[in-house]
Order: C-alpha cells, then sequence, then structure tokens
RNA sequence: CGCGGGGUGGAGCAGUCUGGUAGCUCGUUGGGCUCAUAACCCAAAGGUCGCAGGUUCAAAUCCUGUCCCCGCAACCA
C-alpha cells in the first residue's frame, strides 16, 4: 500500500487574475507532488479558489453583474493558466460550491459539540462606513473618513466569537514538540513569538455582508474569511459529507504550502480550529517567499503585477517553471525579470542541457545507425558521478531545495559535456571506426542524459518526455539508478528542444529600449473638473517655517513650526526623507491652511505644506524669497 | 527598545542551522576542440564574506555591539 500524501496550496482569491506569486506556488506544489507520485507516494493535490466576502461583492457590483458571475470569470482563468502551466492537481475546490458549505457547516457543528463555549455571541467594535454599508479596516480609516472620503463611524455589532485565546497554550505545546510544523524555523519563530503576546479571540461572522455562508442557525450572519477559506482543506475530501472516505484516507495534511504572508492564520487560527473540533492537525506548513519586481513588492497599487503571460506563451510552460525554481531560494523573496529569464534561458537551458542532448544524440545517431550503441557500460566516471549526485538531488528535493536539487542535476551535464570532451569520440570515429570502446563513450553519454532527465521531469515534465525518447529511452522512465538506457533501439536526431534566443532582439533593440514587461498598469485616476469657487475654497498662503523638528520615532514626519502671516501654526510634513530640520528653518513655503487639523504620530497637524512628488519623493514648492508670509496663493 | 529579511570578487546569488583551505551563474582575459544550438572544454584575473570586539587551535559561519539597505506595522494632511 502507497504512502499517503495529501499537498495543498493556499487558495486563491478571485478578485483578479493569477500573477507570478500565484503560479510560483502552483507550480512549486505541482514539482512536490509530481515527484512524490513517481517516487511512489499516492498523492491527492488540491489548489482552489476563495470566491467569497465584500471585494468580491463589490467588484460584481461595480460591474453590475452578480458576484457568482465574476467569480465564475475569474476561475475560469484560472484553469486555463494552470492547464497551461501543466499543473497537475487532483482537486479543485472552490468556496461557492456546495460541498465546501458542508464541510465548513460540519467544523462549526463539531466545534460546538465538543466544546460549546468555544463559538459565542459578542461584541465587535469597527469603524463602520454608512456610504458603503461597512467595516473599514483601521488601516484604511483616516481622520474618520476612509479611503474614499466617505465619513466613517466607530460602531458595534453583534458577531460570532471563536475562543481562540484558550489555544495560547496548547498552540505553543504543538510549536515545542513539532519543530517542523513551519518550514522554514525562522517563520515558526515569528508566530511562535505572536502567540506567546497571547491571543485575542477571533471575530468569525458579519453581518454586514451578504456574499458568504451563512451562519448556521442564524442567517443574518455571515461567516468570516478564515472560518471559511481555511476549511476548503477538509471540505474538499469530503469532509461533512456522506462521502467522506477521501477525507479518511488523506486527512490530515502532510503539506500546506503558502506564502510567508498568510502563516499566521494557518499556523494559529487553523490548528485552533481542528484542536477545537477534535481533528488532526496538519503535519507540515511550507511556506514560500515573494515574487518582487525591482525589489518592491507587488501590488496592484504600485502597478507592477508580474503576469509574465508572454515568456509562457512563448517559451513554453517549462522552461518558465525552471526558472521559477532555478531562480528564487525557496522560502526567499526575488526580484523578478524577462532578462534574468531569458539569461537562464541561454545559458542552462539552450547551451547545457538542449545543446549537450544535441551534440549525444547525433553521435549516436550517425555512428550507430540511428541507435542507442550496443554496449552498455558500468564502470566510468559518469556513473560515480550520478552516484553521488543522485542522492544530492533527492535530498534537496525533500528539503523543496529545488536551486540546490537543480545544481547536481547540472553537475551532472557539466560532467557530462565534459567527458564527451575528453573522450573525443568524433576523433576516435574517424580513427577506429564504430568499435566498442565508443560504443561505451557515447552510450555513458546517453545513460548520464536519461538520468539527468529523469531527475528535471518533476520540473520540466513536457521536455523531459521528449527528450528521454530522442534518447531512446521510454518518455515516462523514472529510474534515477544507473543502466537503465537500452541497446540498440532508435534515437531520434532532430530540431533544437531550447532553441538559443537572441536576447536583444528578442528585448526589442538596444538598452535604451525597456524591455517590455508584462504588467497591468493602474490605471491613470480620472480627476473630476472643479469650479473656479471650489478652488476659492482652498485657502492656500504663503507661510515661513520658524522652527522644524523630527517628529519622535517617525520615518517620514516633520514637525514644521510656520508663520502664515497672522500666526504661528504647527503642522507635520511627510518630507524627512528628502529634508532636514535644519535647513528647513526660514524657508517660504506654500501651505493649504483651511485644511482640518489631523494628528499623526501624536501631534495635531494644522494644515498642509504644499509639494511636488517625484516617485514618493517631495520637493518642497519654492516661492520667491520676497513674498511676506500670509501672501494668498491663486 | 514594534516585527522580519538582507549586506559575500564587476553583476546576480549559494554557503551561515551542524565552525575546518570561500563556491555557483553571468561577465572579462588567454588557450583548446570542431560531434553539437556561434555551442562546448581547459586555464587565468578578480573577494580583508558591512564594520568593531569576543569565544576557539580554527569564524562568512557561534556570541556581543554597531552602521547601512529592503519589506510589514505605525505616521505621507
Amino acid at each position: 500500500m502507497a504512502e499517503k500524501f495529501y499537498l495543498t496550496t493556499a487558495i486563491h482569491y478571485v478578485n483578479d487574475d493569477p500573477h507570478i506569486g500565484h503560479m510560483y506556488e502552483n507550480v512549486v506544489a505541482d514539482v512536490i507532488a509530481r515527484h512524490r507520485r513517481r517516487m511512489g507516494a499516492d498523492v491527492w493535490f488540491l489548489t482552489g479558489t476563495d470566491e467569497h466576502g465584500q471585494k468580491i461583492e463589490r467588484s460584481a457590483a461595480k460591474e453590475g453583474i452578480s458576484p457568482i458571475e465574476l467569480a465564475d470569470r475569474v476561475v475560469k482563468t484560472h484553469h486555463e493558466l494552470w492547464k497551461k502551466l501543466n499543473i497537475s492537481y487532483d482537486d479543485f475546490i472552490r468556496t461557492t460550491q456546495s460541498r465546501h458549505r458542508i464541510g465548513v457547516f460540519e467544523l462549526i457543528k463539531r466545534i460546538q459539540e465538543r466544546t460549546p463555549d468555544d463559538i459565542y455571541l459578542g461584541e465587535h467594535g469597527g469603524w463602520y462606513c454608512q456610504n458603503e454599508e461597512t467595516f473599514v479596516p483601521e488601516n484604511q480609516v483616516k481622520d474618520k473618513k476612509d479611503e474614499s472620503g466617505h465619513p466613517v463611524e466607530w460602531t458595534t455589532e453583534k458577531n460570532f466569537f471563536f475562543k481562540l485565546s484558550r489555544y495560547t497554550q496548547p498552540l505553543l505545546e504543538h510549536y515545542r514538540k513539532n519543530p517542523g510544523f513551519v518550514y522554514p524555523q525562522t517563520r515558526l519563530n515569528e508566530v511562535t513569538s505572536f502567540v506567546e503576546q497571547g491571543l485575542r479571540d477571533l471575530s468569525i461572522s458579519r453581518t454586514s455582508i451578504k456574499w458568504g455562508i451563512p451562519f448556521p442557525g442564524d442567517p443574518d450572519h455571515i461567516i468570516y474569511v478564515w472560518m471559511d477559506a481555511l476549511t476548503n482543506y477538509i471540505s474538499a475530501l469530503g469532509f461533512g459529507s456522506a462521502d467522506d472516505e477521501r477525507f479518511r484516507h488523506y486527512w490530515p495534511a502532510d503539506i500546506h504550502l503558502i506564502g510567508k504572508d498568510i502563516v499566521r492564520f494557518h499556523a494559529v487560527y487553523w490548528p485552533a480550529f481542528l484542536m477545537a473540533a477534535g481533528l488532526e492537525l496538519p503535519k507540515q506548513i511550507v511556506t514560500h517567499g515573494w515574487w518582487l519586481r525591482d525589489n518592491q513588492k507587488i501590488s496592484k497599487s504600485l502597478g507592477n503585477v508580474v503576469r509574465p503571460y508572454n515568456i509562457i506563451d512563448e517559451f513554453g510552460a517549462d522552461p518558465f517553471r525552471y526558472f521559477l525554481l532555478r531562480e528564487m531560494v525557496f522560502g526567499q523573496d526575488q526580484d523578478y525579470s524577462d532578462e534574468a529569464f531569458l539569461a537562464r534561458y541561454n545559458a542552462d537551458l539552450a547551451n547545457d542541457l538542449g545543446n549537450t542532448l544535441s551534440r549525444a544524440v547525433k553521435m549516436s545517431d550517425s555512428y550507430f545507425g540511428g541507435k542507442t550503441p550496443p554496449t552498455s557500460c558500468d564502470d566510468n566516471d559518469l556513473l560515480r558521478a550520478s552516484k553521488q549526485l543522485v542522492p544530492e538531488y533527492l535530498k534537496a528535493m525533500d528539503e523543496f531545495a529545488f536551486q540546490r536539487a537543480l545544481d547536481a542535476a547540472w553537475k551532472l551535464l557539466v560532467a557530462t559535456n565534459g567527458y564527451i570532451v575528453a573522450k573525443e569520440p568524433w576523433k576516435k570515429f574517424k580513427e577506429t571506426g564504430a568499435d566498442e570502446n565508443l560504443s561505451r563513450i557515447i552510450w555513458n553519454a546517453l545513460e548520464a542524459l536519461r538520468i539527468i532527465n529523469v531527475m528535471l521531469a518533476p520540473i520540466m515534465p513536457t521536455t523531459t518526455s521528449e527528450a528521454l525518447a530522442r534518447l531512446g529511452a521510454s518518455a515516462d522512465d523514472n529510474r534515477l539508478q544507473w543502466g537503465g538506457l537500452p541497446n540498440n533501439v532508435p534515437v531520434r536526431a532532430t530540431d533544437a528542444l531550447f532553441p538559443r534566443i537572441d536576447i536583444p532582439q528578442y528585448l526589442g533593440g538596444t538598452m535604451s529600449n525597456p524591455p517590455p514587461i508584462e504588467t497591468t498598469q493602474a490605471a491613470p485616476p480620472t480627476i473630476a473638473k472643479i469650479s473656479i469657487d471650489q478652488f476659492f475654497e482652498v485657502d492656500l498662503r504663503v507661510a515661513e517655517i520658524r522652527a522644524a523638528e523630527k517628529v519622535e520615532k517617525s520615518k517620514k514626519l516633520i514637525k514644521l513650526t510656520v508663520f502664515d502671516g497672522e500666526n504661528d501654526r504647527t503642522l507635520v510634513a511627510g518630507i524627512a526623507t528628502k529634508y532636514t530640520p535644519e535647513e528647513l528653518v526660514g524657508r517660504k513655503v506654500v501651505i493649504v491652511a483651511n485644511l482640518q487639523p489631523a494628528k499623526l504620530m501624536g501631534v495635531e497637524s494644522n494644515g498642509m505644506v504644499l509639494a511636488a512628488s517625484i516617485d514618493g519623493e517631495p520637493s518642497l514648492l519654492s516661492v520667491d524669497p520676497s513674498v511676506p508670509p500670509g501672501t494668498k496663493v491663486k
């Protein structure tokens, strides 16, 4: 009986098309799944989508469609992409499916039965916006207004709560006993110190949201994000349904693969829910890093979302999959660029892998009548190299160190190239013909390439099948031991597997032309026209800076005392990245004098200093020194 | 003292947990080969591993302090 192996990705939120981060996560999961499968495990690989919540509700409303219509549309792009990327998932869960709802109900029921006071009705306080009919997250509230300027009020509502606080000690205990529970270790340390500060109970329902799963027995309440989303890992297995055989077989999960940003929910909330319900905990939560663009986090608002569909379309899934795993040190963040991809493609895939395959196959083809050589060999340098490198490769694969795994494969590849040069088979063919010695040499090179391609198969499933077939092995060969290549079977010498690419030409000419990167630009904000009267509502004046000091513990803020012609007033400006307090004193600036006061880092600011902003860098508007303070600006 | 990540040859990065001659890819220079995708092979130049202390026979690696960069959180009025 094969060992079961249950692997999940996070479910992806459907408010937008997937980007490189989602792609990376699913590719990594797929590589793990394929590797385990061919090592004989009984793998169940789950991915899916998170479709509930306010954002979806609102995006859909904006487009004038129902939430489910929006979700259906985005899910379609997910499916298409995963097909394109060869993601071999066994199941795809959507949180809008009835099986998911059944699973969530069952989880809540189990918690209520087991520890009745773990879920209770309590009061939740937050900033509520009348216009949007919703609670606004704390960080989007400024001066009692939300991001779009609507007034918000501190409001309380009745919510269901989960008694997370009760699980502080049990969780810490679990971390202590299972140091591998979160990988890598630094993430577990992070979680541990968070839990050590003590946990607060968790609000698990909202009455202000419509789009979601109603709370059992109280349909005014909608089950809130994490209680809903996390449950997908068991609802997909049929948890709570009549047919829960899969749940009984595959649960607990062997690996939840997630991004490092949601480790808290998976390592704290999720195990707490499961403990409360009396269910087994997942064995391991594996966290990966982020893809960055120009060393910045990818975000929609920055408009630097990377969606390299052009790369995938042009080069196919395999080179892209290879790049994702080779370029990133698992767990760390990594910068993305098309140039880096192209460099890897040419150097590793075209020059090394493709070219070596090509030269070896062509020699076999022409020296041995289109077939693999008649004589095998079980004592040579390449055999010894493979005996050392294959275990290294396997160890790295088990540790999610894909970069090292690929390194091991490439060492064997480089050794093969070196072997060919050292043995000079072309010379031997001219001198002595296709004798036994030559047969061994070519066979060794082909056999090493067979093993290399078997190593690479989980990462590049399509091209390695093709390569194995060209070598005379079977396309689904998965034997990592030396000696698997048959004699006297046809090889296929044909076109290049990874044709070299002319990088400057691909990037469209000179360096002065920045390469086309597939990004979605943030839509240019459309600013409504205002009347001149509206403009005059803004009281712009010249003011002189009398004093300036940095605001304590702040990075950007400088507290200014300015003379506006009548009074000294205090205002706070976010310009510390560019200006020191000393150089500001005595300077004349333009201020907005009738702005509502606001508190920033505890300092009240009465007005605003005008500055031009270049990529977030402020540059103060200067005024002719002869202009006296208090002068109106229009 | 908010939390975390990073500082290693020209560029990009491994290596740090489990101290022991500093490694990979790209780039540069010289040579070789011509089977192969103007590719491949060999060799060379290039690093006081941010800085300062400490532990040790031995420190990129462990400890202490310090500087700089980047995220997150809190402040861009």
